[in-house]
RNA sequence: GGGGGAAUUCCCGAGCGGCCAAAGGGGGCAGACUGUAAAUCUGUUGUCACUGACUUCGGUGGUCCGAAUCCACCUUCCCCCA
């Protein structure tokens, strides 16, 4: 892959584990850790626009290559100029590889040494994909960071079968390396300096994690991801697991936890060495009325929240807790006017992105250990408030 | 004025002699949600001293071992004919 200044990241501080750092990227700089803003379909769910995101503090925005690429289709999108035009987002993007999808849609698939066939969730239709088709789609796409193809196991899982997974996770990473340094020459591609993030595997056997850490961190690639966590095992065994593998990362490229998670998980993992994180957890949990707040959680349709004229939380600047009272929000999301949901969603993404601003800060400021010690059982509560 | 139909638990609506505290929706209440097949899913929704008892199916009376279900009258509503 093309190395060039403009790909690079950049070390600035650890306290402990915790790491304060910045990818510099051609689509801007971005300032970790970092909770990348889930949107799948190239919108977050919820009526969420890229201006809101400005709003919300957002720094990435994540799209998945399996939902674009059944529709509107990655062609489209790579004719109206990749996601970033297509979707009005000017800053960082990500995108995911479709290898999630792999296991979360595992009624509908069959996973072959070439790669996977799918039924589409849509129509049904019989679709084929594997490491080159994945990255195809993804330069069409022309996100700032593409993710490897990769099969994320669901936890339990044998470990024989975990084995023959992540070696094959491996065999498809050297052909997307191959396969995206070769789309990056092309003429036509919109983002030659498109980066690449190898995913680790191996569910939770420590030995496996390391082996295929091991694997990956030979080829050199532009960041680090720990998949399969947060898919079925204790949130305790899923901070071994990190523990197990953080040695076996280079230090100076970025490390993603995909797909992760609470506010204390991401907590944990920044305490733990972790950089990147995403979830869906904000945005849905925001459309079902569940809200995340500097005093823990709370459940907004709740009916002790129906009088209350006090803002979501009173320590948020978000555009909903500025204007709006619990009361109003709550009647909005029962009465099932989309405006409910949109304010319940840049809520909680608003509290994501601040809550990695805080975490940025408190490294910045040298108190991290300390921020961490008050906050880290304290998110996970339910509001008393 | 004549003929016909209907009234069910918060609402709509099924049930038409015992297996009915009464299907199914809606609404209410609560829970879940971790690289989004998720504006979804689950539980619960008469009362209580809760593996049982009590009250409830427009009202009153009756038939029957037993009635939301059958009969009589009453009340209200709807439709058709005048």
């Amino acid at each position: 892959m093309t190395k060039t200044t403009s790909n690079m990241f950049i070390l600035k501080k650890k306290d402990g584990k915790a790491r304060r750092g910045c990818l510099i990227t051609p689509h801007g700089e971005i300032e970790t850790p970092i909770f990348m803003n889930v949107a799948t379909c190239a919108a977050i769910k919820g009526g969420i626009a890229a201006e809101d995101l400005r709003d919300v503090n957002c720094q990435v925005m994540l799209s998945n290559t399996y939902h674009l690429h059944l529709r509107p289709g990655d062609g489209l999108v790579h004719e109206l100029g990749g996601l970033q035009k297509f979707s009005g987002w000017s800053g960082p993007t990500l995108t995911d590889s479709g290898g999630f999808q792999v296991f979360s849609l595992s009624q509908l698939r069959r996973i072959k040494e070439e790669g996977v066939y799918f039924a589409s969730h849509i129509d049904g239709k019989r679709i084929f994909m594997g490491p080159e088709e994945s990255m195809r789609i993804q330069s069409h796409l022309a996100s700032t960071i593409a993710m490897a193809f990769d099969e994320c196991i669901e936890n339990p899982a044998e470990y024989n079968y975990v084995k023959h997974s992540c070696d094959r996770t491996t065999r498809w990473l050297l052909r997307c390396k191959a396969e995206l340094e070769r789309l990056s020459k092309l003429p036509d591609t919109i983002n030659p300096k498109q980066m690449l993030f190898g995913i680790n595997q191996g569910s939770t056997y420590e030995d496996l994690r390391i082996r295929h850490m091991q694997q990956i961190t030979e080829m050199d690639l532009d960041g680090y991801a720990i998949g399969g966590l947060a898919v079925g095992e204790e949130a305790e065994e899923m901070y071994r697991i990190i523990e197990a593998v953080e040695p076996y990362m280079p230090e100076n490229k970025p490390r993603y936890l995909m797909g992760v998670g609470t506010p204390q998980n991401i907590l944990e993992g920044v305490h733990r060495g972790v950089d990147f994180f995403d979830c869906v957890m904000p945005s849905r949990n925001a459309r079902h009325g569940n809200l995340f707040t500097w005093h823990g959680k709370m459940n907004l349709l709740n009916e002790k929240y129906a009088r209350d004229s006090r803002p979501i939380d009173e320590n948020c600047g978000c555009p909903a807790c500025r204007l709006h009272s619990r009361g109003y929000i709550r009647h909005l999301i029962k009465a099932k006017e989309a405006l409910g949901m949109r304010l319940a969603v840049l809520h909680n993404l608003y509290f994501y992105n601040d809550l990695m601003k805080k975490i940025r800060d408190a490294l910045d400021g040298d108190y991290f250990e300390s921020f961490y010690q008050k906050y880290h059982n304290l998110l996970a509560e339910r509001s008393q408030d």
